[in-house]
DNA sequence: ACCGTTCTTTACAGTGTCTTAACCCAAATC
DNA sequence: GATTTGGGTTAAGACACTGTAAAGAACGGT
C-alpha cells in the first residue's frame, strides 16, 4: 500500500487531509513540524510526501531541499499563498505539482494519484503464454490456438494472476485478497464459480479439468 | 556561439533559465513578453527559441506562429500544462520539442543540445496510418478514405493519442491524465461521451463499434 | 454583445457481470 | 456404511458499468 506523510503546523489541515487520503486507500503518517517530518521521512520512506512550505522559518523549503538531496520521492507543495515567486521557487527545487489553499480535497487525491501512478510507472504489464495459452493484458485479450476467449473481467483478472503463477496452489482467501482486491469482503464460493466458468472456457470437459486443479482442503492451481 | 532566445513572462524562471544556458556555453537573450521577444527576435536572429506558451493572451502561440511564418528556427515548448491538446496545436504550429514544468534545468540543456545538433533533424510529429484512417497533427487533419472528418479538438487529441498506441487498453483515468492532462480534474463520464462523438465519425455504426471497443469495466481501446 | 461550437455534467435506461444461495455429488472420516 | 466436509453446478436477484441524450457552461469568433 502506498504511504503518504503529511507534514502541515496546522492540526486542522492535517486532521482533514489524513481523513480524506486514509478514505483513499493510502496509508498516511503525519508530522507537524520540518524535524519531525524529517525524522518520519526516514524512517517509513513514504511514497509521497504532502508540504506545506509555509512552516515556521521557511523550513519547508529546507525540508524539501534536504529530501532531494537522495531521493526522487514525489513532493506536492500546499501553500496558503499563491504568489508566484513561491510557486516558482518550489517547482525549481524539485516539487512535482503545487496546491495553492483552501483546496479541494478530492483535487488533491486526483493529484497525489495521478503523480504516483506517473512516477511509479504502471505496473509491469507482460503477456503471458503458455502452451497453447495466451493472455495479453495489454489489449486485454486472451486466446487459446488463436481463437479469442472473450474473459469477462473477472474471469480475466482471474487467468491472468494464475497465469502468473503457473502451479502454484492459491486459497480462495488468497486469490480473493490478491485478485479481487484487499477490501473485498466476499463469500469463497465466489471463487469456485468463477473458477467454473473459466473452466468452461479453456477446459475441453470442464467437468474433468486438466489445466485448472483443484487442490482439496487448499484452494486451486494453474498447471500451465 | 550559439545564440539562445528566452521568452517567458515569470522573471524567476527566465532568470534560472538564463543562467543555466549561460553556464552551458550559450549566448542568451530574454523577453517577458511576445512583443518585445519578437523585436529581439528580427535583430539577433537566435539558433534557438525556448518559449513560453502560456505567455498572456495565448500570444506565445501567435508568437509561434509569427516565427514559423517565415523561418525555421528551432523552437522548444515549455508549458505548465502536460495536456495532449497543447502538446498537439504545439507541434502544429512548428515546435520542435515540449516540455512540461516543473522541468529539470540539466534536461532542458540536453534538449537544447540536441536540437541544435540535429539541425536538419527528424520530425517530431508524425502522422498516423491505420486501415483507412488518416491522422496528421502538422494539418490538426484526420481523414477516413481521403474524407475529411472534421473532428472537434478534444476528439482529434483523443484519435491522434489512441491511434499512436493501437491495440492498447486505456482506463479513463489513464485517458484524462495523458489526453487531458494533468490539470484536468474531470468525471470520468466525459471521456465516453467523446469516444462516442468519435464513434459516430469513424465507425459505419456506433451502435456496434468494430474499432474503438469499450472493455467493461476497464476502459477503451482503439484496433487499428 | 451575440451566436455557434465544443466541452462537461447529469440522469436514466439497458445490459452484462457478480454474488449469493440452494442443491447435489464426491471424498474423507469415523 | 453412515456421517461429515468440501467442491460442483445452476439460476436468480443485486449490482455495477456503459450507452445515450440533453442541458448547461465555457470558449471563440463575428
Amino acid at each position: 500500500m502506498m504511504k503518504l506523510l503529511i507534514v502541515d503546523d496546522e492540526p486542522v489541515i492535517l486532521e482533514t487531509v489524513e481523513a480524506k487520503m486514509r478514505k483513499e486507500g493510502f496509508t498516511t503518517f503525519v508530522a507537524d513540524s520540518a524535524e519531525e517530518g524529517m525524522r518520519l521521512f526516514r524512517r517509513i520512506k513514504p511514497d509521497l510526501v504532502i508540504l506545506d512550505i509555509m512552516l515556521p522559518q521557511r523550513s519547508g523549503f529546507d525540508f524539501c531541499r534536504a529530501i532531494r538531496k537522495d531521493s526522487n520521492t514525489p513532493i506536492i507543495f500546499v501553500s496558503a499563498r499563491a504568489d508566484e515567486a513561491d510557486r516558482v521557487k518550489g517547482l525549481e527545487l524539485g516539487a512535482d505539482d503545487y496546491v495553492v489553499k483552501p483546496f479541494n480535497l478530492g483535487e488533491l487525491a486526483a493529484r497525489v494519484k495521478a503523480i504516483l501512478r506517473r512516477s511509479t510507472g504502471e505496473p509491469v504489464r507482460e503477456v503471458i503464454e503458455s502452451g497453447n495459452l495466451r493472455v495479453d493484458p495489454r489489449s486485454h485479450e486472451a486466446w487459446i490456438d488463436d481463437r479469442p476467449l472473450n474473459l469477462s473481467p473477472k474471469e480475466f483478472a482471474l487467468m491472468y494472476f494464475l497465469g502468473r503463477n503457473v502451479g502454484q496452489v492459491f486459497s480462495r482467501e488468497t486469490l480473493l485478497d490478491r485478485v479481487w482486491g484487499r477490501e473485498a469482503f466476499i463469500s469463497g464460493r465466489t471463487v469456485d464459480v468463477h473458477i467454473r466458468w473459466l473452466r468452461t472456457r479453456i477446459e475441453p470437459d470442464p467437468t474433468n479439468p486438466t489445466r485448472l486443479l483443484t487442490i482439496r482442503g487448499v484452494g486451486y492451481k494453474f498447471t500451465g
